[in-house]
RNA sequence: GCGCUCAUAGCUCAACUGGAUAGAGCACCGCCCUUCUAAGGCGGGGGUUCGGGGUUCGACUCCCUGUGGGCGUACCA
């Protein structure tokens, strides 16, 4: 049981003993004692006051009284206005370092009997992965890592956009203007190769409009009109009547897309337990439609497309399937979510990781798997994300500012490299080594840099400032990591200690506060689905190790004894650094 | 138009979900390497938390309102 809680049951208690009265758990806070003051932690009593029926010095200073006589672990209070700051014991201090020390899973939670499935990528397959994916997939890796930490079984998946119009374009496109060119003869990576197709195909088909314009057309017409996108579509009619050529085509190209996605993936290090294909689901999308239709959930217009009325519950009318009887991607969604409930009938929750630009979609899709009668519905969640800004403003793909995700992770680790190089970091290393540790440091600067900012909020990167080293940075946690190996390893002799020196000071006490810390930090992660506030917490735990680091001597402490109990310290926190990072997808080194 | 959402130091972000004098990083200024990794530490300046009302013992946080951004409102995904 967290510390916390033990608090708020005994101030519980006290109250009780004190006023015949019960407070309700949840308006106990708990939070730790301000620097300003003496204290471990502080309870408000203002809540309590007509409980107590007197003052908030009186009644903060009589629960105090009470804590103190009979919680073994509470030594001695404060009373400010209502604010009751309470001391623990050293010895509590200890056992929490020991604890810490000697267990290996410090922080996690108890296995539980959840588990929870979580989609973290949904690529389409005409084009290769930009910033925005790599925001998403950090995200929905570490949050699904968290989720693992707080004991809960958990399935990473992503849905592959893998049929359409767009995939159809490029297909054309290379068709036409290829010349059979393929990753091989070209040099040139998978997706890369048919993203190059999709602006192809877009070139020619703003060429056509324009001529049509030029033609006496209107715009809408040319754009409707326009021969290539005509033959798209052509193209996409056939592919969903299996013509053998065309099928072969998607397969071929689709390929490509996949090796150049595991590579990046790789390289991201990240990974997945299982793959859904959208032209697997929108068959069992369309069939629930038409289920859905036989039952009145859905209507039908007189052109044959049909729909679903949401006025009733404050949304609009949504469209299922075109008049054409194709699918949509509300359809293909449908498909997906029940295909994924029927290969995991034990699943407890279903995470969506997708942009906050959907957020009226899955408000939707929810709503409908819902009034399909799919109890699940109600734990399916959607983790919205806030879009990646760039300095110049939005990422448009049309105008060529996208950031290219295999791109940017290159650039961030070459800088690493760059700057490693000059720290003289690689002086007693192998290459490998040195490849390995650059591609550490870089790909910390960058994870840690999405996943620091609290997802809901939409984000602004700035390349200069992302590839910056210093400050609040994946490499200045790593950093501290590396000096405490370095202290471990000059450490031969050492013992762990089971209490704490009583002569131990400020800095060694803040930082074992922080220890204690990481067992809520994980926890509040995974209720808030949010690596940031984790982050968060491994950026304090690193500031209070440096302050330490720096104010107090390890190796010239006076007694043997303190020596050890520094080293433990440094140990621990190294243990959490590492622990930590992992969660958030990122490794740190012994050396840099 | 309607719906959702955001606004905190010059810039980028925190603030334990309603609690004490709103904190960090970057940038700027000044110190600290014969103690263990200076990718570090210590100190300084910098705020009407977008404006205006309200609820509360207490508001960056909740409610109303105004202003300004973003997103959605597709037979795109």
């Amino acid at each position: 049981m967290e510390i916390q809680t033990k608090i708020q049951q005994a101030f519980a208690q006290a109250f009780q003993a004190v006023y015949q009265a019960e407070p309700e758990l949840k308006q106990i806070s708990v939070q730790k004692t301000r620097k300003e003051f003496t204290g471990d932690f502080t309870v408000n009593v203002f809540p309590f006051l007509r409980l107590s029926k007197l003052k908030p010095e009186e009644t903060a200073t009589q629960i105090g009284e009470w804590l103190v006589a009979n919680e073994a672990d509470i030594v001695a209070f404060e009373v400010v206005k209502g604010f009751l700051n309470l001391t623990l014991s050293d010895a509590y201090w200890s056992n929490l370092i020991t604890e810490a020390f000697n267990n290996a899973n410090y922080g996690k939670g108890e296995p539980t009997d959840k588990t929870v499935l979580v989609e973290y990528s949904s690529p389409n397959t005409n084009k290769p992965l930009h910033l925005g994916h790599l925001r998403n997939i950090f995200l929905g890796y570490s949050v699904a890592e968290i989720l693992k930490a707080n004991g809960h079984t958990v399935v990473k998946t992503q849905i592959i956009n893998d049929r359409g119009i767009h995939i159809c374009k490029s297909m054309l496109a290379w068709q036409r203007f290829g010349n059979g060119e393929t990753p091989e003869s070209s040099g040139i990576k998978g997706d890369h190769l048919v993203g190059k197709y999709y602006v192809i195909f877009d070139k020619e088909y703003k060429k056509q409009i324009a001529e049509l314009v030029e033609q006496g057309k209107t715009k809408e017409e040319a754009e409707k009109e326009a021969p290539i996108l005509l033959e798209a579509q052509e193209m996409l009619r056939k592919w969903e009547a299996k013509d053998p050529e065309v099928t072969q085509l998607w397969e071929t190209m689709n390929s490509w897309v996949y090796a150049g996605f595991d590579s990046t993936y790789t390289q991201m290090g990240v990974d997945f337990d299982q793959l859904y294909y959208e032209s697997d689901t929108y068959l069992l999308g369309k069939k629930v439609v038409e289920e859905g239709l036989e039952k009145g959930i859905f209507y039908k217009k007189e052109d044959g497309s049909v729909w679903i009325d949401l006025t009733e519950d404050g949304l609009d009318e949504k469209l299922l399937l075109r008049k054409d009887g194709t699918a949509v991607y509300m359809t293909q969604d449908i498909g997906t979510a029940i295909l994924r409930s029927q290969d995991f009938p034990s699943m407890s929750q279903m995470i969506y990781t997708v942009g906050n630009e959907q957020d009226y979609h899955f408000k939707v899709l929810f709503l409908i798997l819902s009034k399909l009668g799919y109890e699940w519905a109600k734990e399916c969640y959607h983790l919205s994300y806030g879009m990646v800004e760039l300095p110049e403003g939005k990422m448009k793909s049309r105008e060529g500012t996208v950031v290219d995700a295999d791109d940017l992770m290159s650039q961030m680790v070459e800088a690493a490299r760059s700057e490693a190089q000059e720290h003289g970091s690689f002086d007693d290393m192998s290459e490998e080594q040195a490849d390995d540790l650059s591609d550490m440091i870089g790909m910390a600067a960058l994870k840690y840099f999405l996943l620091k900012v609290d997802p809901k909020k939409k984000m602004l990167f700035d390349p200069k400032e992302s590839i910056d080293l210093n400050g609040n940075t994946g490499p200045f946690i790593q950093y501290a990591h590396a000096r405490i190996c370095s202290i471990r390893n000059r450490a031969e002799n050492f013992k762990p200690v089971s209490e704490m020196p009583e002569n131990a000071g400020e800095k060694e006490r803040e930082l074992v506060k922080l220890i204690g810390e990481y067992p809520q930090a994980v926890k509040d992660a995974g209720a808030q689905f949010s690596p940031a506030t984790l982050s968060n917490y491994t950026y304090e735990l690193v500031k209070a190790y440096n302050s330490f680091y720096q104010s107090v001597p390890i190796f010239k402490a006076e007694t043997e004894n303190e020596v050890n109990w520094r080293v433990q310290l440094s140990t621990v926190t190294g243990k959490i650094i590492e622990s930590a990072m992992l969660l958030l997808g990122i490794r740190v080194p012994e050396k840099m």
